[in-house]
This record gives C-alpha cells, structure tokens and sequence, in this order.
DNA sequence: CGGAGCATTGAATTGCATCAAGGCACGTGG
DNA sequence: CCACGTGCCTTGATGCAATTCAATGCTCCG
C-alpha cells in the first residue's frame, strides 16, 4: 500500500472535501484509501453495471461520468474536477461509466470501510452528506441548462464551468484549455458535434471568444457569456 | 403544536424514508416537526431566494420544484412525491420555487434541529444520505432524459414516472390522473405546451396511450412507452 | 544516424438540404 | 373563462458530405 496524502493541487477550487478534514479524519480516511493513478486519457476506471463497491474520491485530472442510452448514444451527465466524488450505484452496480479525460489520481475508498467510518464519526458523515447535497444542487443546474432550447446558451454555460478549474483554466490570459473533444461536449449538452463547432463559431463571430486552436479557447467577453448563460 | 402521525398513504411507493425509521427515531422527528397542510393546488410552500431554515418532508399530495431561468421561462427540475424531502438551498437560501399541484401534507423539519439530530443519531444521518444519493440518482435519470431529441421519447419517460404512484396511478385501469397542467409538463420536459400536446395525439395515433380526458390517460402500450423511454 | 519532407489518420469546421419543435392564431370543450 | 387541441408558417438543430487542420508516422536522403 502506498503511502498517500489526502489533497495536492493549487487552487481553491469549489468545496473540497478533503479540505474540511482534521488531521485525524484525514488519517482515517487514508488508512482505508488506495491511490491509483491513470496516466493518459480515455481510461476507464469503472463500467455502467459493474460491483460497485467503491467511492472514488479524484484527486487531480479530469473524468467523465457518462451512462448508456438505448439509441446507442450516451449521456454525459457530468465532468468531474479535483475534489469530486463518484462512485454512484444502484442495486449493487454503478449507473455510470467512468473515463479519464486527462491524466488523473483518484483515491478508492472500499464501500464496507467506509460506511464503518462514517457511522462512527458523525461530523465526517456530515461532510460526505453536504457533498452529495452539493452535487445535487449541480445536477440540477444542469438539468437548467439542457432546458435551454438555444446551443449557444448551452455552450456558454459549459465554458463558465471552468472558471474555478485551477488545471484548465487560467485567470490572467482568460484561455480555457479544453481536455475532452468536441464530441464528449457534444453528448453533454445533448447536441451533436456539428452543432458544438457551429455554436463556437457564432460565438467568435459575435466576439464572445476566440478559438487560439480548437482545444484553447479565449474567452473575449466574459460578461457576455454570463449573461447568455442562465442562472 | 398539533399532534403528528410521520406517515400515512397507502401503497409501497419509492425509498420512503419514514418507512425506515426506528420507533425512536421516529419519535424524535416528530418532536421538532410541524405539519402544514396545503388545500388546493397552487400554493407556495417556499419561494427561491427565501431564508432557508428548514427541510421539508412531503407525506401526501404532490409538488413541483421550480427554477426561474433569466429569459422568464421556468424549469421545473422535480415533480415530487409522498416520501421525498425537499428543501435545497445555497448560501442559505433555497434555490426552488416549491409549489402543490394536489392538496397537500408535508412536515416541517428545522434546520437546527435536524441537524443536532443527525449529529447525534449517525445512523439516522445515514437514511438521510442514502435519501440525497437516491434523489442525486433520480436528477440524473431527468438529465438523460432531457438528453432525448425526440419529445416522443421525452412524454414516455414523464407518463412512467407515474407508475408507481398510488395516488395518481390506477394498476388495474392502468390510467394516469395528471395532476398538472400541459404548461407544467412542458416546462419540466424542456418543450411547449403545443408541443405536449402534439405529442401527445402522436402517441394516440400510435396506440401507446388513449386520452379519456385531458388529465386522464390510459396507458394503452405499456411495453411500447418502455420501449420509447430510455432505460 | 538524424532530420526534412511527405503521407496517413482522425478531429474539427463548414455548406447545404431536411425535419421537427416553436410561435401564433384560432377553434373547442369542460 | 381558462385550458387544451390543431393548422400554418418560421426557425434552428440535425445529418450528410466535402474540406481544412493538426498530429503523428514514415521514408528517403544527406
């Protein structure tokens, strides 16, 4: 068993979990962690259907949390950022698939563990619960946006994720750096990959951002995108 | 204070939480819950934006959860049922605009309070995120859902969701008695009202459903609206 | 052996025809 | 009277196909 640190990465992204700990649940949750590393992109760490008997906490990197569709599409439901748990299941198997999108470290919690540890200690389990009230709240903003009939109000919403990204995104030039292709952004927002392209390029025309290549995007007028965006 | 029964209704629906409780737990949120009963339809449990101190247990009728989105239309995230909690909030203030759509009972459970109680009672804390992960599952389902192009596929998944209501759905007849308006559903399937409609006469004409009324539709092919809905 | 230039592959973009949902108006029915 | 249904036209996303672009691998030559 390696030995792990509980958190790394700069940047005071949105509410870290691992952040909140004391020192001694901090130790805890390390005693029952195991580290795992995925060094490129397109990995998988788990399958729509699979045991699930783990909670994955990701660390650093990026993942997508997709499900299968009848049609033979998929559904993206969501990017996950540094500080994401994952791991959501049903009937003993998870509802998603689970794909790097960038070289990534996750820590794997075994389920039985866990449970252990949180009824235990109470005030832990309060973190674990604000998390997942925390990731409803996300759910539903984006269950906002894909009521939005237009694409551009889609992908401006998609692009503001970023701003509190410290790997993908950097403040002072305002590029974001997108690590998932334009099919991925596609099934997230529900539209095809035609319609993405389309949408970026209304969008420089009408000077919102500008496309420095196709994965690093400038956003030109970060006002303007706030107000396309709902919320 | 009037005395509370924390249950009530007939038939086996969803993860009622209430089911799970120990008489002494039971009893101990009953100390700090208050009953409040909505007569009619279309009244307002809470606005978004409201101070949020309490969480809110729904025993009987139904509600819709509301979003205002800044182009004046509204997103209806949830339709929710006997047995589910509602009461999300974000810088305390709640983020949904709750509103009957049947008369209705729910309990009142202070924030204070409840969370004193959770703190104390780990295992009581655990039904409660067992509830969050459960509706964190459900928000994901609606995500795919809204995923769907077609409205076909989108007014199947809405007409399941009523399967196992019993309050507003009829095994035997197999007739589901909507208790919201076209609008409504519109609003929560990211269409039009014209367009539920339309949808609706297109599943006539295909033999899926037969309306009796506006508010009353048999679900002529059950196993063809599977077939339509995703999962 | 190393590097310049070309070939291959896959992703991204763009044009064009098609189609389904939106928007408006009007009619109907509880 | 208000909610629902439907016809007609408009609008915008889709699907297909052709083109551009980027990245990588390969060959051939110095």
């Amino acid at each position: 068993m390696p030995s792990i640190s509980f958190s790394r990465t700069g940047g005071g992204e949105r509410n870290r979990l691992d952040r909140l700990l004391t020192p001694k649940q901090r130790a805890r949750l390390e005693g029952i962690a195991s580290a795992l590393t995925y060094p490129a992109r397109n990995l998988t760490v788990y399958r729509e259907g699979q045991d699930a008997n783990a909670l994955y906490f990701l660390n650093f990197g990026m993942v997508e949390l997709a499900c299968q569709k009848q049609d033979g599409n998929r559904q993206i439901v969501s990017f996950l950022h540094p500080g994401d748990l994952f791991g959501l299941f049903e009937h003993e198997r998870y509802v998603n698939t689970v794909r790097t999108l960038a070289p990534t470290e996750v820590f794997r919690l075994p389920l039985a563990e866990l449970r252990r540890l949180l009824v235990e200690d109470a005030q832990l389990q309060l973190l674990f619960l604000t998390k997942a009230v925390h990731d409803l709240r996300r759910a539903q903003r984006q269950i906002s946006v894909l009521g939005q009939r237009d694409a551009l109000q889609r992908l401006a919403s998609f692009l503001l994720e970023f701003l509190y990204s410290s790997q993908f995104y950097d403040p002072d030039t305002r590029v974001v750096t997108l690590p998932m292709s334009r099919s991925d952004i596609a099934d997230y927002l529900a539209l095809t990959q035609e319609s993405v392209s389309r949408a970026l390029a209304r969008m420089e025309a009408e000077g919102l951002i500008r496309r420095r290549s196709a994965k690093l995007i400038h956003l030109q007028n970060l006002r303007g995108l706030m107000t396309l965006a709902a919320f």
